[in-house]
DNA sequence: GAGTGCTCTGAGGTTCCTCTGAGATTCGCG
DNA sequence: CGCGAATCTCAGAGGAACCTCAGAGCACTC
């Protein structure tokens, strides 16, 4: 199982010499990546793990692909799509799309094109969907800023980003100093850091985004 | 290269025989014609020259008929496009128009057709000069530079251009220095480059057009 | 074939981020 | 109230990321 989901990748391919190629490309750009060899086994990843992108063939025993792009869409899940296929009719392709797909590439393909494709399909998701409510305002995951209300927007660092991510993601939970440290900062010895990022927020969008729980930890301010 | 902008037209074109019969075609017909063989060559010419219109094949090696259309969408230029292509379906239109073409005709055509409509995109499209918007100023595209304010334009190179344009057309994204890379300068490695443009642009243009976003990569100073 | 302008490299200096640690302050409880 | 524990505040060290710029290589011009 991919763990970071912002590059988590799942491939659906039961060619193993194409499956080996495209793993070891996407793993050299920088994707964790799942391989599936037949579509029961992508349908179960699909459905139980999270990604950015899944790239399913056309051609797989079990489920043939565009049936598995139509249980997977019919499931609820949203993750972009692109199909691969040999045959590159019309007819093809327009079911490929009405199954769900966001994007498909035919064999044989440009490596070069289906890392574009890859990363259009990412930008074009994530554009959208990586805002995070905080009450007035709301924090762009991606720019690392908190945008909205009358002032300027705020601009944050890496570290103040992923610890505000956290908190505005889950709002009404409290979360030790350890849950923190072992989530926000990676290095396991880091005792007062959490504090110190903790201040840095504060500094930054005012004592109330961050409230204490004497004793316990930190939760989100608002609600 | 074509001088005469106002008859300008870029020919983007895989089939020679083609290519030659359309060439001699618009020439005949008064206008100054660049042909491009291939996408990635297409790109280029689109990128910096400037042209009344622009005619793209659908099927093209290296890139993509419509994926230059997009391509050359992105960097903000606004020249008029018409799309050829062998397959007329619906959804192969809608992609065609939605990628930012005017306009689109199935082969095989008559010629008469083909002028009919380039003169429609023409007559319709007079102003042919890109801008973007850059707050105070605007960049003058096919003339790069960069215009408005009080102080004298400013006058940019081929790849500050392209860079600007880049972050012009997308104000709000943050670019990684691997997507400006691969974006912006063709070469995979030039790994300074693209540092070193951003500091040329902001030495012509002020520190704040481009932010820096700390260990994320950069994005348009306004906005 | 010298001159000019553009592109990219590489080295050194600078800024920014991250985390530490220590003193000041607040909290909870008897 | 008074005391210990928890928390807050912030200066600063260390290192990574970034900026600046001189100059080499190249293409194009006259």
């Amino acid at each position: 199982m991919a763990g970071d989901q912002d590059h988590a990748l799942l491939l659906v391919e039961d060619d193993a010499k194409l499956a080996a190629l495209l793993d070891r490309l996407f793993t050299g750009e920088g994707y964790t990546v799942d391989v599936a060899r037949d579509g029961q086994s992508g349908l179960h990843h699909a459905l139980t793990s999270r990604y950015a992108v899944m790239i399913i063939d056309r051609g797989l025993p079990a489920i043939e692909g565009v049936d598995l792009v139509r249980k997977v869409r019919s499931r609820g899940v949203a993750t972009p799509i692109l199909v691969l296929t040999a045959r590159g009719t019309t007819e093809d392709r327009v079911e490929g799309l009405d199954a769900g797909a966001e994007d498909y590439v035919v064999k044989p393909f440009e490596i070069d094109e289906l890392l574009a494709r890859v990363r259009a399909l990412l930008r074009r998701h994530t554009d959208t969907s990586a805002r995070l409510d905080l009450g007035e305002r709301y924090l762009d995951v991606t720019a690392r800023r908190v945008v909205g209300g009358a002032a300027a927007p705020i601009e944050l660092s890496g570290r103040e980003n992923e610890l505000l991510q956290l908190f505005a993601a889950h709002p009404t939970q409290v979360f030790t100093r350890d849950e923190l440290r072992r989530l926000v900062f990676q290095d396991a010895d880091s005792p007062g850091a959490v504090d110190t990022y903790v201040y840095y927020l504060r500094r930054k969008l005012g004592r109330d985004v961050i409230r204490t729980v004497h004793g316990l930890g930190y939760r989100m301010g608002s609600a």
